[in-house]
RNA sequence: GCCCGAGUAGCUCAGAUGGCAGAGCAGCUGUCUUGUAAACAGCAGGUCAGGAGUUCGAUUCUCCUCUCGGGCUCCA
């Protein structure tokens, strides 16, 4: 029998017996490495440890100290989550599991059309351990595909994915059943329980349980609406316990910063049901911090040479016609309201007889609005570019199942620009304003960003191939310059051009889409926008569409969950509360207050009908910056005992120093 | 839109095989006059999301609608 040469990371090599696997391997090298193996990676393949390895080949032994272990063992514990629905239910049938960030899932069918419930989560829970506990080998095994659909003939789903993957390369089919040399691939854990799956594994059920399942979901099978829709289960997994508990806290920790939570603990907004989903009402407090939101926006555009402009919320159907949002977007926007004629002034609108009416639309978008104010007057090129921003409101039908708190509403206000500009200078306009979008998204307190270039979609776009390219281009080309890190959303972009998307991650880690840039070449062409060149030429502008906050509504509900509430000095709607030690500080509290006022903060005074520690308290659940106490020895000094959130409190403050450290707050941006 | 779940006081929640609806916090009124995260007492607060049905009687059972939550699909 001839030895096989296994090259491993280190540089070294190993000499083993023909037919070796990467269990053998482990073994030779170490009794702990034995043990601890759970796959390994065979020229930059994940195998199966019981697989025997081929000569001459490079390979790694994955143990849990390795990043990649953590997709394995959610693999495996998605499959012992399998074996203990199909236990638990007889009958039902299993569609695909895969792991997933932080965890895994699985899709089941029950029979007779059921659904998991909460409380089935513990039995499963509890079936899955033992499964654990039992250690059960993982053993795969292959069949021909015939042999594999008899095998699997009871599950209906198993066999459209090994159909699919044995016809042509299916990316998600293939994920599921590995139909190389036209065999398809099984995994058997004790007697009975076979699971059609391209693995690897981890060796036995033994290496689990470090998981977790939360909760019960419908899905589509193979994510079409078409489908039939099939139960799924998630479920998070991990090495070790340290590492669940963490992610469980840190799940906790997000949902106590949950801005619709938060927007109901602190008074900022809410969602009436007498107005409808989707639409909120900012309440005085909310609406301060949008304010002072929106006034920064609109001062920092100011100084970047934008102009302001204003436009209606309805329209006549035309414009969104010739748009194309009538084509492309019907679905997406409200119905129409239809205008009769006899309805108002009989026999005014010629172009429609009676009884046909006139159909409004309200706006799901902003830009054919300023196209129309471009389209005003004959443009010049020393006009351009020529920047038109707006906070307009805009009104989207998004679908019933997909409301969800600020962040995708039916009604919201863009911090919506469009710059036109002429093709020459499109790059350095596009340049100077990505920076402006990053710059101005720092001093909001997001600093850590990557952007996103998305192109031109497969099936809804407008537009020859070359303009898609060029402007693709345009963006690529600023987006590389910028030194962030830059990820590609192959047919991403919007029917009429492509987009840079910036995305930012929040105090904890979680990232959300903010800016769009993109550039449009349709528009211009579908509306007849044209410039004078310095020739004495006319030419068509090219459009720039841009939001940095997207919506003011989605931003504010970023915001409130990065800042977990705790707005910083300059945008808190209230920075001071001032509260008088007893009644007898009251007149001397609100002179404070005043002084403060003065210097344009935002102050309130708590009389002192309850006990100081009750106050204190309740400021502290507002999360208000700061929080003076004054007694005695304050009035008598002219100064204030400043208790800072998440600082110490400091007695007999003057008045001027408190009044300089909070400008030094609101000036920085702290 | 689809699957599952939920809706009881301003908020967080309890409750009953179908028989007058409960607590804490918040609110109001008093007493207390307080030096850094919950003083004490009293009062008020509800078409039990809305509508229809079954029933002597429905907040409870059935159906429909609305809203919310977790997902899927979608997101100009």
């Amino acid at each position: 029998m001839s030895d096989i040469r296994i090259l491993l990371p280190d540089g070294s090599e190993r000499m083993l017996a023909e037919g070796s696997t990467g269990a053998d391997l482990a073994a030779s090298i170490g009794k702990r490495l034995a043990k601890d193996a759970l796959v390994v990676v065979v020229d930059g393949e994940p195998v199966d440890l019981s697989a025997p390895l081929p000569d001459n080949a490079q390979v790694r032994i994955v143990t849990r100290k390795d990043d990649d272990a953590l997709e394995h063992v959610r693999h495996s514990t998605a499959h012992v989550l399998a074996q203990a629905v199909l236990d638990l239910w007889p009958g039902a049938t299993f569609a695909g599991g895969p792991p997933i960030e932080n965890g895994f899932y699985y899709d089941f069918e029950l029979p007779e059309g059921g659904s998991f419930s909460e409380d089935d989560l513990e039995r499963i829970d509890k079936r899955m351990r033992k499964i654990i506990e039992a250690n059960q080998p993982f053993e795969r095994f292959e069949l021909p595909l015939d042999e594999a659909r008899d095998l699997m003939a009871d599950h209906p789903y198993k066999r459209v994915f090994m159909d699919l993957a044995a016809g042509q390369g299916d990316e998600e089919a293939a994920a599921e059943a590995d139909a190389s040399d036209g065999m398809i691939s099984f995994y058997r854990n004790s007697g009975d329980f076979v699971d059609m799956c391209r693995g690897p594994h981890v060796p036995s059920t033994g290496k689990l349980g470090h998981f977790a399942l939360q909760r019960v979901a419908g899905a589509y099978f193979r994510g079409s609406e078409d489908n039939q829709m099939l139960q799924r289960i998630y479920g998070t997994a991990w090495l070790n316990k340290a590492d669940l508990d963490a992610h469980l806290a840190r799940l906790e920790e997000a949902e106590k910063r949950d801005h619709r939570r938060l927007g109901a603990e602190l008074d900022l907004f809410s969602f009436p049901e007498e107005i409808g989903s989707g639409l909120a009402v900012f309440h005085p407090k909310g609406g301060t911090v949008r304010k002072l939101m929106e006034d920064y926006s609109r001062r920092r555009h100011e100084e970047a040479g934008y102009e302001f402009v204003y436009s209606p919320h309805i329209t006549k159907a035309n414009l969104f016609e010739t748009s194309g949002h009538l084509d492309w977007f019907a679905d997406g926007m409200f119905p129409p309201m239809v205008l009769h004629d006899h309805d108002h002034s009989p026999g005014h609108d010629p172009e429609h007889p009676e009884g046909e009416g006139t159909k409004y639309y309200l706006k799901p978008m902003n830009c054919p609005f300023h196209i129309l104010i471009f389209k005003s007057q004959q443009r010049s090129y020393r006009e351009l570019p020529l920047r038109m921003f707006e906070f307009g409101s805009v009104y989207r039908y998004e679908r019933s199942g997909v409301v969800h708190g600020l962040t995708r509403v039916r009604g919201m206000t863009q911090d919506d620009a469009h710059i036109f500009t002429t093709k020459e200078n499109m790059g350095d306009e596009l340049a100077s304003l990505l920076s402006f979008v990053l710059d101005l998204l720092r001093d909001y307190g997001l600093d850590d960003f990557y952007l996103e270039l998305s192109t031109r979609p497969e099936e809804k776009a407008v537009g020859t191939d070359q303009e898609w390219t060029e402007a693709t281009e345009a963006l690529r080309v600023v987006a590389e310059s910028m030194d962030l890190e830059l990820v590609l959303d192959e047919g991403g972009g919007a029917f009429y051009g492509p987009k840079i998307s910036v995305q930012a991650r929040d105090a904890i880690g979680r990232t959300w889409q903010m800016s769009t840039i993109q550039v449009d070449f349709q528009l211009p062409q579908r509306f007849g926008l044209e410039y004078i060149g310095s020739d004495g030429a006319r030419h068509r502008p090219i459009m720039i569409h841009r939001a940095l906050f997207g919506s003011v509504e989605r931003f504010f509900g970023v915001l409130v969950e990065h800042y977990a509430g705790a707005f910083p000095a300059w945008l808190a709607p209230v920075q001071v509360e001032v509260l008088p030690v007893a009644d007898a500080h009251s007149d001397y509290a609100h002179t404070v207050a005043a002084e403060l006022r003065g210097h344009g903060f935002r102050v309130d005074v708590t009389t002192a009908d309850d006990t100081l520690g009750k106050r204190i308290r309740r400021a502290k659940g507002q999360k208000l910056p700061y929080v003076l106490v004054v007694g005695d020895d304050d009035v008598a000094h002219r100064t204030v005992g400043v208790n800072p959130r998440g600082g110490e409190v400091e007695r007999n403050v003057p008045i001027g120093g408190f009044v300089d450290m909070l400008s030094a707050d609101v000036a920085g941006r702290n």
